[in-house]
RNA sequence: GUGUCCAUAGUUCAGCUGGUUAGAACGCCAGGUUGUGGCCCUGGAGGUCGUGGGUUCAAGUCCCACUGGACACCCCA
């Protein structure tokens, strides 16, 4: 084998797309539900606009991005996330001009250059949704509650809603002091890389998975009950509207996003049906990232989550059902009458609107009778001279072997009558 | 980027301490049934044993490197 896909990306091969399909289209119409249109942007971007918009200090801009120089001395970067180039596309073609508050969403290839493991692609796909333009705790709660519905609609159950307000200029400063005061008496004892993150990002150090960590900052002080007025309220009303429209939850003070545009709301649904990567998706407010990226100031949500999770936790919760697509009819030729007959008949058929399969390898009667089977067509016709000749032919239906002369000069009316 | 384990037909795997032409099952192709699938029987095709080096009289088997895979750390969807 002379080239292969380059490391952790994957071939979505002919007997699994069906999966993809009938996901993405489970995700489109619940987006259409909830009213969110799609939007696509380009798979690369200036580079400036990821390290302008994720931050220039987390792990994704400063070691996962497949950034190159392109002929014209350009660096672009393939875009690891969605949110910074909706945006863009947001203040680039003055949308928020138009309505009040945008929603859309994406259905797109990420890359980012890490090392491969369960639930992790360097290509991989995310959904999720935007809204753009409005502070209210209700467009946080229709996010999340879109979020969920998409996993409702496909009979995902084992999973959880993660809450949680990480603040906003006016009260996170205070607090990351009085933290960072909290652990400054245990900082040597702090595992390595929370010790590196002491001063770069405090609060990731509560999200910490080392054992030592959890114990040391088991009592740590959390940003949720040291928030602002404004903050506050804003969380407390998410709560309750969750509550109101029965979005099951659960509030997590650790919850810390690794993106630096976050404010206020941040959430995470976790799979217990995964391994360590058990995030199916996590977003949250960003009230600053607009203006950030020379926008007006214009507060805004939106949540990302991973397709191939998904795929993995409905494979694994058997959500599929198995219904691939498959031929309605095949015309099985029993000689080259027979064939010469199926080629031009094939072509009315598909017209028609059947999904027809016919022979093209010149294969004898048997192995196409088999080929049927195997591609799971519902009936068979058989067509030789003698067919011909009384133009009628034996319709085989695969499932129940039952037999039937069915005439072939409106033969496309005939086999419409069977499949309604 | 770090660590652990792994790499043999299309697929899942076997191949004992290195020893004659590398096997099985399933899948694939053909025939048994000269015009009817699934079951059964018979036969067939298919492998430079991930790549490159080394040790040895002899390497799928031992050693090294590289590449790729799985999982975990890190990070995140």
């Amino acid at each position: 084998m002379k080239f292969k896909s380059l490391k952790g990306t994957r071939d979505v091969l002919p007997g699994e797309s069906h999966r993809w399909q009938y996901v993405e289209q489970a995700i489109r119409s619940v987006m259409h539900r909830f009213n969110y249109r799609e939007i696509r942007t380009p798979v690369f971007e200036e580079t400036a606009l990821f390290a302008r918009g994720i931050g220039e200090l987390t792990d994704i801009v400063g070691k996962e991005m497949y950034t190159f120089t392109d002929r014209s001395e350009t660096s672009v970067t393939l875009k690891p996330e969605m949110t910074a180039s909706v945006i863009r596309s947001y203040i680039q073609n003055n949308l928020g001009e138009q309505l009040p508050l945008v929603k859309v969403y994406y259905l797109s290839p990420m890359f980012r250059q890490e090392r491969p493991q369960a639930g992790r692609l360097r290509q991989f796909h995310q959904f999720g949704a935007e809204a753009i333009g409005g502070q209210a705790a209700a467009i946080d709660a229709e996010c999340l509650a879109l979020a969920m519905e998409v996993y409702r609609t496909l009979g995902v159950t084992n999973m959880s809603l993660k809450i949680n307000s990480v603040g906003c200029e006016q009260c996170r400063p205070a607090y990351r002091e009085l933290l960072q005061g909290f652990l400054s008496n245990v900082r040597e004892k702090l595992s390595a890389e929370s010790q590196k993150r002491f001063d770069a990002n405090p609060l990731r150090i509560l999200d910490s998975k080392d054992e030592g960590d959890k114990s040391l900052t088991a009592r740590a002080p959390l940003m949720k009950d040291h928030l602002c007025k404004e903050c506050a309220d804003h969380f407390v009303e998410l709560q309750s509207t969750l509550l109101a429209q029965k979005i099951p939850f659960e509030i997590d003070g650790r919850i810390v996003r690794g993106l630096d545009y976050y404010t206020k709301t941040a959430f995470e649904i976790v799979s217990t049906d995964l391994g360590s990567q058990d995030a199916l998706a996590g977003g949250g407010r960003y009230d600053l990232l607009v203006e950030q990226l020379g926008g007006k100031p214009t507060p805004s949500v939106g949540f990302a989550a991973g397709i191939e999770r998904l795929l993995m936790v409905m494979d694994q919760a058997k959500l599929f059902s198995g219904n691939e697509p498959h031929p309605f009819l095949f015309l099985a030729a029993a000689d080259d009458d027979g064939r010469a007959w199926a080629s031009k008949a094939s072509m009315e058929l598909r017209r028609a609107g059947i999904a027809t399969e016919l022979d093209l390898l010149g294969r004898s009667l048997k192995s196409q009778l088999k080929e049927a089977d195997r591609q799971k067509a519902d009936y068979v016709l058989v067509v030789g001279a003698a067919e011909l000749a009384k133009n009628a032919a034996t319709l085989k239906q695969m499932a129940t072997g039952d037999h039937r002369t069915i005439g072939l000069s409106d033969l496309a009316a005939e086999i419409n009558k069977l499949s309604s």
